[in-house]
DNA sequence: ATGCGGAATGCAAACGATTGCAACCGATCG
DNA sequence: CGATCGGTTGCAATCGTTTGCATTCCGCAT
């Protein structure tokens, strides 16, 4: 812990003035050679670092972005945020990460205080509110939403239509006429998302689609057990992969078979989902991807552009041995 | 995006002096009741909110930590930051997150640019070099290290020799006496910290302890498979819960019997841990209360205190059905 | 009436950097 | 030999906010 080097001390060493130095530092053409190399070494000597909050402040443009995530454990999340802060990173922005507690209350709270902090915003699965969420949109820094479509700013998401139908029509080529879904977080859009086109897909496959509240932990699985067993339904789509494996996990110590007795298929495939008990049938989706993508949409709109059009990303089902044919007649046992 | 409104907007149209809004804002007992009524009213209707970097420019005092993690993914650090997110907001503070993807070059620059931004650093798991971490020390800011002890900075870490004995005696109460590490990542201190305490502890408690290389992965566990099957431990134990939900999936795809033929248990007890099959038996840590505590210490710093003594977590152990009695003679199949 | 004190307010100087513009230099040209 | 010019450099203003100090205004005591 050293003791802070200014411009001023710089230009007093090199014996120039601040403008000269700070021109040397910035690469300015209207500076000579070797006072650049004179003032860079007096420069290095004294180890230097630029106040980038004087920089900043003097600049007028924050070269930082606020980013909120229901919740930062969510592995989800966490590969969102890994590809924005690569991609922003790269287009000399920092991250200012906010994490919500999946609590729409406190996502408002956090996107006022980010927005002090940014020259933009990024929404990761936004529980806000339709009242918050125009709120936020009403602020003076470009907002973009990942998981979440809205007008008027940039947007990001799976494509969660393309989703459903894969997830279903895997299900009924294995004969499965009867699917429960176990829900996500009531805040969530995208669990509104994936209920919407599950129930549209369903009815255009002929299938009857039965639905429950959930949530978006291992627990949340591992609780609707009992449930699930005694529902009519031969298959189950999890809200996420967590839920999924607790959920198979609550089958396993029930010596419930799956997927004999029961099929089980999920959205997300997190890494865990391929070393459950048995391997977890999920839809992968380049999540990394979202992040990327949600940055360019920033990016462009930085430059002075209009929003691009939302991008929409393709997930792709990965079968594993957790979803099989479905068996020919009700469950004998008693729960 | 509207407009960004200014003191000096307030001022006029409140008819006063920005040095009267000013004070109006903050809460100066200098100011009149109704003209601070008037004021709050004024800026309430123009939206105004303050220019953060203006004001922490002139304030002087940065109130960002700046935090690197080497792997957002890993549910360990994100719980680590989300207890360090959530004291630094209730501190006043904000954190700016850096990854630095297990690359100690990478971190080493990540250092160097949060330190621009911040008034403070926490190093999570740092896999900086001796001589990186020297140069982060020296830096005009303090930096509080998390599981990595070092001099003359702030430091909180798990208390890895409770830890491994924890885990030995386990094992040595069920008979194990021949004990195999799959390690971590090179880079990492606390796979460092793991391999020398357990080494200590087996010696004591005269156990035969074998290593391998691993990684901190679900695939390096899996990967790991044939070596730890052929070796001649009763018991394997590794470096964290990912590795280990790896390992125990290896096992079930190729018939291993786990407790009975192997036990497995692990470091860290993150949530998948009790959703493996068989539940896998790990080390509670409360990872949150890491990051408290690394807060706590900068807090205290940060006030102008010397460095409070290093904080060591101790862990506790979860058994679950992952770990069993040794089996009584060598393992006859052939892999 | 004058002076004085206290409360409320405004003026202006900072914070550390960037940058337009003026000033300066030596050399070249008329 | 003085004016001009291109190439360097320094002066000073500026970003939005806070805050020490001066100023104003009031009532009240002398």
């Amino acid at each position: 812990m050293a003791e802070r080097v200014r411009l001023i001390d710089v230009a007093r060493e090199a014996g120039t003035s601040v403008s000269t130095v700070s021109r040397a530092l910035n690469g300015s053409d209207l500076i000579s050679p070797e006072v650049v190399a004179h003032v860079r070494a007096v420069a290095g000597e004294l180890g230097y670092r630029a106040d980038k909050r004087a920089q900043e402040f003097k600049l007028g443009r924050p070269l930082t972005v606020g980013v909120t995530v229901p919740d930062l454990t969510n592995p989800f999340f966490s590969e969102v945020l890994k590809g924005l802060a690569a991609s922003a990173r790269a287009g000399g922005y920092r991250l200012l990460i906010g994490e919500s507690g999946e609590d729409p209350a406190e996502e408002l709270r956090l996107v006022e205080e980010l927005v002090d902090h940014s020259g933009a915003l990024v929404l990761c699965s936004s529980r806000l509110t339709r009242a918050g969420l125009e709120k936020a949109l009403a602020l003076p820094v470009p907002v973009v939403c990942i998981n979440r479509t809205v007008k008027n700013a940039g947007a990001v998401a799976i494509d969660y239509r393309a989703a459903s139908r894969l997830l279903l029509e895997h299900l009924t080529g294995l004969g499965h006429r009867r699917v429960l879904y176990v829900g996500g977080p009531a805040s969530s859009w995208s669990d509104g998302e994936r209920r919407r086109t599950l129930r549209r897909t369903a009815r255009s496959l002929d299938v009857t689609l039965d639905e429950m509240d959930g949530g978006w932990a291992g627990n949340h699985g591992y609780d609707a057990g009992p449930t699930v067993l005694s529902s009519r339904a031969t298959a189950v789509i999890t809200f996420n992969d967590l839920v999924g494996v607790g959920l198979l996990s609550w089958m396993h110590d029930n010596d419930v078979d799956v997927p004999a007795e029961l099929s089980v298929a999920s959205y997300d495939d997190i890494p865990i989902a391929a070393y459950a008990r048995p391997p977890l049938t999920s839809l992968r989706n380049e999540r990394a991807r979202l992040g990327e993508l949600a940055w360019e949409q920033l990016a462009t709109r930085l430059a002075g552009n209009d929003w691009p059009r939302p991008d929409l990303l393709t997930p792709e089902l990965v079968v594993r041995a957790s979803t099989g044919p479905a068996r020919r007649r009700a469950r004998i046992r008693t729960s």
